[in-house]
DNA sequence: TCCCGAAGTTCGATTTAAATG
DNA sequence: GCATTTAAATCGAACTTCGGG
């Protein structure tokens, strides 16, 4: 390995320099141009490359950013880790990814890791909140920026990029109800997930603006589970339920674009087409929803444009800290959109 | 931050001393219980973490595996990771993981950020072939361990794990012929791809054994593409083209799953219903195949268990080279599985 | 010789303070 | 004082060498 003391050598000067010429250090600009060119060109020869563990003791500084997924396999997951890692690639950081499967004995391990690995920022995916709040929260105190994705501690010092799921749920409504729906299932999501309730509370007042009653034997609500295929797996046997209740419906609007799936498969079976004879609306826009047969309509979350954000915000969050300025936490709220497809159809 | 000298100090013992203790060194044997139990208390009570820029920096250890996917968006990624992930943390190295994009030029910059970062070992999971063979090439005589998930380089010093893709064509023929299916459309995977050969290959070989002839009229190629969601477009459009030429077919065999869910999708559109009018069979067993509508039949690949397998080649790749023993390439091929759902029926 | 512990060197870079003309 | 360069200290842990009992 070629270290900066045989490029010092190569060259004719010192170490010292080479060091100022190569970081263009504030000093670099008392360097003639002369020297410099001659300790870049050596450099270049030899095939330079500083030895980064060297550099970070000294400078006390990774370049790398943590962030911490709560489950890969979901394609929730990977279009915002697009949008992570597309952020700090442009910003020069390096990703210390990692995926906790959503289990909290991971979460710790990973996060002894990364401290360890000394992490200048963190970035965290979990909407389900399987993690430890103090744990989170003391990562606010440890002047390691951090911005936690799909859900929000406003309590504490932690930025956080989430959806406007109130907004996300009058639009879903809307959709249906200018279709002509107004008998309307409803596959709620379940009550830990602090998703659910915004976008339930937009339901009942748009219904309620419209003079529309939601029918309490439509209404379902998903068990709690942090397995992201028992939520498709949910919407199947909900959906079963509600054929069984024969209480009449011509759409569903499921909490998520895994339970629609789950949802489609069980009127399938029942024999009931979609979109001809119940429509199904789902939420979130992820990858499979475009390739299902019939494509789904839904509630896109701008999930590359959130993981961008949360990097922005982190990164931000380095530079002050490295010029010793305050670090405030925001709260960014970010608006869904309708994606119209195949899987709904006016009355 | 805590140092090792500041334990000293607390402990009342040297540097030396607790270094040894710590690490529990060969001289560890050497020192009394006594010495042991106040230094590790010591550390404990000051909430000592070995500073591992300073350890790295010395031992010119990272403990670190570079993993490196060619798109992570792709639920065929997705799964694999999982087991590379799975078997990283249980044997104590972290994953640098990085995402190219089938991009070379991203390819080759992560390159170089993982080697500054001294990984140990790497894995790359790339069966597109968008990479450069010389780069990988010259890593097998870097002393970095490096296994490849999906595509093969016999002719290098490179370790690879792929599927037997011959026995997953033959599997699935088998299949669609058990059912009765005499009249098989085929879209086969272009031909830059590795697998696409050996899987054709098999069809044929099983077609003339049972003196079954391919018409070629029902046999068409995906183009060449790195985007996987084209994949998706393609098996439509390619599956629209199969039904304008009126010629009839009671099967279709994909390439892939993508490719299935394509043609699904374009027999939909025609009023073809699947599986009762024609049967669909993928390749690979992705996530979204188990939740489709009608679930998909394919052959699976076993993606988990070809991640571990690819670890375990390059953890012991690790080993050897710390022990100064010869690293020899290995190259295993796993075998697929017929997983039978509902888009297959016999006639 | 065996056991225990410490002083000092090393890894490869950055940075401070200082030395030249 | 100014432009140009460098010796030496430093970061934190690991390892080599050595000395005393």
């Amino acid at each position: 390995m070629v270290t900066i003391r045989d490029v010092a050598k190569a060259s004719g000067f010192s170490s010292t320099t080479v060091s100022i010429v190569l970081n263009n250090a504030p000093l670099a600009r008392y360097i003639p141009p002369i020297t410099k060119k001659k300790i870049e060109t050596a450099a270049k020869k030899l095939g330079y490359r500083p030895n980064l563990f060297a550099r970070s003791l000294r400078s006390k500084r990774s370049h790398t950013v943590g962030v911490m997924v709560f489950d890969m396999t979901d394609p929730y997951c990977t279009r915002i880790l697009r949008g992570i890692e597309n952020s700090l690639y442009q910003s020069n950081f390096l990703p210390l990814l990692t995926d906790v499967h959503n289990e909290r004995s991971r979460f710790e391990r990973y996060l002894e890791m990364m401290l360890d690995r000394r992490i200048e920022g963190l970035v965290i995916l979990a909407n389900w909140l399987f993690l430890d709040i103090n744990l989170i929260a003391d990562l606010g105190k440890s002047s390691i920026p951090t911005a936690l994705i799909g859900c929000e501690l406003r309590t504490h010092s932690v930025s956080s990029v989430t959806v406007d799921n109130e907004l996300g749920g009058r639009v879903a409504m809307e959709h249906l109800y200018s279709l002509g729906h107004r008998k309307i299932a409803f596959i709620r999501g379940p009550k830990s997930l602090s998703d659910s309730s915004p976008r339930w509370k937009a339901v009942h007042s748009f219904a309620h603006s419209k003079g529309l009653d939601l029918d309490s034997r439509l209404i379902l609500d998903l068990p709690e589970s942090r397995e992201p295929i028992s939520s498709f797996d949910a919407g199947y046997k909900l959906t079963e339920e509600l054929i069984k209740r024969r209480r009449s419906f011509t759409a569903i609007m499921a909490f998520d674009d895994m339970t629609a799936f789950g949802a489609i498969r069980a009127l399938s079976k029942a024999e009931i087409r979609v979109p001809e004879q119940c429509s199904v609306i789902g939420f979130d826009d992820v990858v499979p929803a475009a390739l299902y047969t019939p494509s789904l309509t839904t509630v896109r979350q701008p999930m590359e444009a959130m993981g961008s954000l949360a990097v922005s915000i982190v990164v931000d969050g380095i530079n002050s800290v490295l010029e010793n300025r305050e670090v405030a936490a925001v709260h960014h709220q970010v608006a869904p959109e309708l994606v119209v497809r195949e899987s709904t159809r006016s009355l």
